[in-house]
DNA sequence: CATGAATGAGACTTCATTCAT
DNA sequence: CATGAATGAAGTCTCATTCAT
């Protein structure tokens, strides 16, 4: 019997939860690998069906539980998708990630390596990429997920390039704020319209210098 | 505007459309009355609501008509959205003409001339953009629609590109497609990054005048 | 698809309701009808199952009409509950209403009519008086609104009451409101035990003897 | 209090109880301790949350021990509640016992006495006598309960009447079990309108005065 | 005895669309 | 053409109870 309306204050006023319902981690193995279940089959879901037609039933057979069980690790469809991109864009973080060594080398190699690294990453979870995009738009709360990820991005551009144009090696009458913005839609849209619009539409190799070339000529760089 | 007494003889003589299902224009006078109040209607509580949660209900309350009407005028609620969005989309290209003066003069002021065009335009209309962006997300049609008026832009960049190399003023290396598309991406996800999901970021003149440089430098404009 | 967490701040922000979600008299007599088949289904079933056993389906499916129809006219189960008692308590309080030329007449009879016509009354709708007393116990408004009814009770005996008093034919020391309380009590849920918790268990005569009697000696009501 | 290694022999060599699931006493002091626990913890959530929005896991959880302990102790929800309300019942019993004394005393006083002692009860245990109150409304063996509780209290008004009335003390013209029946909902309704339905309206004084000069005065009490 | 994960039935509600008037 | 009432499919989430360890 659902009288959710009659005793509402629970829900904010409720000390900690009795169970898993925030997504800790579970206390027996078996629990833990039933919670593995339900995120790998949420992953094929999601990327199969659209966040909004993704149903939990799908999910809980995909993984081979009851949908009862759904809840004892996850509260909502919202919670189970915001683990699932978390570790989407955790290896997406992680796979920009540019090494000591290409940092220490030329620019146009640093920001060759760090756009040919994101192409990958995306291509990789093209499909989850492309239900973030989806559910952003109407879900305040991965809305707000989705723009912490592109000012990641943006923010590591925009510090890059302020330090070329401190060495007066990029133009240094770009505003680095709105340049980075501009060379981070660049990239992050190109892989949104040729991996998630239209199917695979260019050479990964051709991808990377046009991009590459577009972005170092366009702020000025000079060896 | 066209009042009721003025064209009686067509309201009769004209032939009977087969249906006015799929959004014909109305016979009678009265008739495109109600089609328009719900067509702006519909961009109302589109822009207010998201596709998603916008009733239909809400749209003929609006407009003042009762639900049944409806689907006199469109037959279903794609037919609207798609209706109203064609409305904008046909002004967002009627901004995006370069006119013949413009065009005859250097690249650099067409390509600026097209940018801040294109700024003004999604700026005005940017809460339509965004549902748009919402809405084909997840359906295949009005997705269809996002691509064609991506193709648009991004065909019209091309060509471009395409003269400028063979006349020898831009990077011949460049792939026209390639480029083309990193191009629209950077302008178009741009605004809907700087207008749609966070407020307002950018003065218009520092972000036309960041987008041309990177533009122009990109391609390897030359004077 | 449900998505009432993503959006919730319509439900309050909202203007006038497109509909008769609120109560609101149908505009068609069909809709008249279609409420008043939906009340009379709504207090068979409540009486037969109870207030938390009572599905809206078996609502509908008495009333003869489809599911999706309960929400045309009711916004919740609570809703059509409170319309249901409130035509109950309007024909208890119409019961309860001593003519005039009773209340002209001597006290003691007057308070034996009054007796005899709550019994009356209480008893022809022992039924759904039960259910009231069911749900008040766990929900707020249905709570607030027995607590009305009894108000209302209490204080007419306790004017009554205060009256006798001031003819000095009342005993002066008792509290005219602790007083009204107490008797409110006695009769009330006399009613409630002899009719609802046990299945008619007085004659009618004896009741009211009984209970006028303690009613008045207890007062120490004098001729 | 007893310690684990006190009585160990009387552990073993106790008869095995065929079963705890009704509640028997469990034969180690560890298991004591464990079902005092979750008795007491039901009580708190008991009164916290009402009857039906009472979860076994707060239960378990107030208690300090696993959802599945609860089982080893109690059959059921209804099982435990049962418990706790006999322990509030059992109390509510042995204060309403009129000493020796006061019995051999006066009527009026004794009568008094047993008044005063209701109340203070009552007013103790208020919050689980609303719930009582809930659940009787919609579990059967409840309802059995608080009518079992109810005729208690109603036989010894009863018994009292007859025993007055044999004596020429009370008004011979009442109908005993009709009298007590109106008295004991007099007392007993009081209770609930001036502690569960509104917050402690009256003093205790006033009320036990109220109460007892319309209980002696409406059976006629000559001393 | 204790643990905590697993179960699963089932009611509510929404709203695009249809249809009788 | 207009009205507004009627339709009905379908998905989420709860929680007492069971059971494997």
């Amino acid at each position: 019997m659902t009288r959710a309306s009659e005793a509402p204050a629970r829900e904010v006023s409720a000390p900690a939860p009795a169970s898993l319902l925030d997504g800790d981690v579970p206390a027996t193995s078996r629990g833990r690998r039933t919670r593995e279940r339900l995120l790998d089959a949420a992953a094929v879901v999601f990327e199969r069906d659209g966040y909004l037609d993704a149903k939990i039933v799908d999910i809980t057979v995909t993984a081979g539980v009851s949908s009862g069980t759904f809840y004892t690790y996850f509260p909502s469809k919202e919670a189970i998708f915001t683990a699932v991109i978390t570790d989407v864009v955790d290896r997406l973080f992680a796979a920009a990630v540019v090494p000591a060594d290409v940092r220490r080398g030329p620019a146009a190699e640093r920001i060759e390596y760090a756009t040919r690294a994101y192409l990958r990453a995306y291509s990789e979870h093209a499909g989850l990429m492309a239900i973030l995009e989806q559910a952003a738009t109407f879900n305040p709360r991965l809305r707000e997920m989705r723009r912490g990820i592109r000012h990641s991005f943006r923010n590591r551009t925009e510090k890059g390039l302020r330090h070329l144009q401190e060495q007066g090696r990029a133009d240094p009458a770009l505003s680095p704020r709105c340049t980075a913005e501009a060379l981070t839609s660049m990239v992050s849209n190109f892989c949104y319209a040729s991996l998630v619009l239209e199917a695979d539409s260019y050479q990964e190799d051709e991808a990377v210098q046009t991009l590459t070339t577009l972005w170092t000529r366009g702020i000025g760089l000079s060896a």
